[in-house]
DNA sequence: CCCCAAATTC
């Protein structure tokens, strides 16, 4: 801005005999002929550059557009040269210049403020007005209409949004199905599912051109609400349509019945691809490599990572790479960790904050605080930034190897970085201090977390339910548990299993049934977990034969019993005496793969001496 | 479309 144009200001604004047009006129030729320099000059003038000498300037179509964008800049950011920064009409105004010398950057930056700026918020029937009267092409006002559109939805102004779609559709302006695919992303991206689903029914109705792009984000969010059986039916459709899935279509597919863990499902969706002469991409390894080391094939994944090497046209990726990492993490090798690492980096691929998180979670699982301190400073030094996972996996760290002090100083230099602590924070903490059986403590926590507005969720419902429970205080941990439900947080397997431990413990078998039915009516299944405190239960009260029962109910459920679970009942037949039984069962174990331990051994050594028989 | 964090059993 320069300082005629200045000074133009100056010398009108407190003319109030001049008249608007003759004010915009003077502003427009000084303009007109304005550089770029920076403005030298305090504005210091009281001024009534009025809305609508805004509007003339801007749409003196001497003044050269860019010229226009300062000058409307130089009102936004000097509010001291009019008492009224530039209305709605001055940004679509200054909007439809910039369309028209092909200045989509800084037009869109306009359109954003109409979008994200409540002063500015205006109906779509102004907005069509104000660019109605500028009397510009069609075609640039389609344009004009189009950034709109994507440009609410980019700030999930998802209501505004369809509303210039409609109105676009009722002009007869032409729809782009990019800015359609805009839209559905970010509904995607919201969990708006209904308005995802509504939108995209629309978009049919009203002929905008159905791509593989469209249908693939329809077919993700439906992935997303765990709605698969009707993603699939989408997908059929697509085929029967003559729209042919990508990568991005089946991966998208794969990804939903891993998560949902649908073997067969994944199965169905490799053969198809195979038979559509889909070839996988870095990211369907990725996916298949995941869900392999989830089910335990190790080997499997190792080989599809090799393969992936091997392969010509595909280059493995740091997600990739991130993923084997993680999984060495977490099986404990964190040697093998540490040698993808190095190979990554000398294929010239740049670890990021998921490679760094994988790895520092993995020297904390094998209690080196040390290393993850260093693997923390390492990150900085690469100028990653620090997020709150980071933060949390090393507070999460500390508090397993009993140090909350420790994870607390975290927690404050976290909140010095400006990141506030959130719920899992507080639920590391408070399952630190349970560790600890600093039960109060971790109540206290948990509460004062609530009290400060942060939100629990099903993990500090439980924490706080399991607290309840493992004091024998059922009452409390049931109005715990009720309170979940009305905030309409879900329990989980963890929830039911936490309460019917609670039961067991206190001999209320009726109860920790009840439980068990209940979840099941849920759709939720009893796991090993549920099956152990059963056991466990039944075996502290004498009714050992209730216990066998339940874990000869384990193998019809595909449920594998692990050390807890024959521990368990190993215990419970031993202090009835019946010696023959446990040590059957301490060869089933072992058999198994499993490893006793010496719970186990002083069992069975009891069994001999207390024998009934 | 994929990569890092929290809760349960002897």
């Amino acid at each position: 801005m320069s300082s005629k144009l200045h000074n133009a200001i100056k010398q009108f604004t407190p003319a109030s005999s001049k008249s608007d047009r003759q004010i915009a006129k003077a502003i427009s030729v000084a303009l007109i002929s304005s550089t770029k320099d920076p403005l030298g000059l305090e504005p210091t003038c009281n001024s009534d550059l009025n809305p609508q000498i805004i509007h003339l300037v801007l749409s003196n179509p001497r003044v050269p557009a860019q010229n226009c964008f300062r000058f409307f800049n130089f009102l936004k950011t000097n509010p001291s040269v009019t008492p009224q920064k530039p209305n709605s009409d001055a940004h679509i105004t200054l909007a439809l210049r910039l369309f028209k010398a092909r200045k989509f950057r800084e037009a869109k930056s306009v359109l954003n403020a109409v979008a994200s700026d409540d002063n500015l918020r205006s109906s779509i029937s102004e907005i069509a007005s104000s660019a109605g009267k500028n009397s510009s092409e069609p075609r640039i006002v389609g344009k004009l209409f189009d950034m709109l559109f994507r440009v609410y939805a980019d700030n999930k102004r998802f209501k505004e949004g369809l509303e210039v779609f409609e109105h676009m559709l009722s002009s007869g302006f032409e729809i782009d199905e990019r800015s359609c695919l805009v839209y559905l992303i970010a509904l995607k991206k919201f969990d708006q599912f209904e308005s995802l689903f509504a939108f995209f029914n629309r978009m049919v109705e009203a002929n905008v051109k159905i791509t593989v792009y469209s249908i693939t984000t329809v077919i993700g969010g439906l992935c997303k609400r765990r709605e698969v059986d009707k993603a699939r039916i989408l997908l059929d459709e697509m085929v029967a349509k003559g729209i042919k899935p990508n990568e991005f279509t089946y991966n998208t597919l794969i990804d939903a019945y891993i998560r949902i863990q649908d073997f067969d499902g994944v199965q169905e969706i490799l053969s198809a691809m195979k038979k559509d002469g889909v070839g996988f991409n870095v990211t369907t390894y990725t996916l298949l490599i995941h869900w392999r080391c989830t089910s335990g094939k190790i080997a499997e994944a190792e080989k599809l990572f090799e393969e992936l090497h091997e392969k010509g046209g595909l280059t493995p990726d740091v997600h990739v790479y991130t993923v084997m990492i993680n999984w060495y993490c977490k099986l404990g090798n964190v040697k093998q960790a540490f040698v993808l690492f190095d190979s990554l980096v000398e294929r010239g691929l740049v670890p990021n904050v998921h490679t760094y998180g994988a790895l520092i979670d993995g020297v904390c699982g094998a209690g080196q605080m040390g290393a993850a301190e260093i693997l923390l400073k390492e990150m900085q030094s690469k100028g990653i930034d620090l997020n709150r996972v980071i933060f949390n996996t090393l507070m999460d760290g500390y508090c397993k190897q009993g140090m909350v002090g420790e994870a607390r100083r975290l927690q404050a230099i976290m909140e010095g970085k400006g990141l506030e602590a959130d719920v899992y924070v507080y639920n590391i903490i408070a399952t630190g201090l349970c560790k600890a059986k600093r039960y109060d403590e971790a109540k206290k926590v948990l509460f004062s977390m609530m009290d400060k507005g942060v939100v629990p969720n099903t993990v500090t419902y439980t924490t706080l339910i399991d607290i309840y429970s493992k004091e024998g205080n059922l009452v409390e941990a049931k109005r715990i548990f009720r309170e979940m439900l009305n905030r309409g947080e879900k329990p989980n397997e963890v929830t039911y299993n936490a309460l019917i431990d609670g039961y067991c413990k206190k001999g209320n078998m009726k109860e920790a049934y009840q439980m068990r039915s209940e979840m099941q009516v849920k759709g939720l299944t009893p796991d090993v977990y549920t099956y152990t405190s059963l056991v466990h239960g039944e075996c502290m009260h004498g009714k050992i034969d209730s216990a066998v029962e339940l874990f000869n109910e384990m193998h019809g459920r595909l449920l594998a019993p692990n050390v807890v679970t024959y521990t368990a009942l190993i215990s419970g037949l031993s202090k009835e005496g019946r010696s023959d039984e446990a040590f059957r069962l301490y060869d089933e174990m072992t058999e198994a793969g499993l490893t006793p331990d010496d719970t186990v051994y002083s069992s069975l050594v009891g069994s001999l001496h207390g024998s009934k028989s």
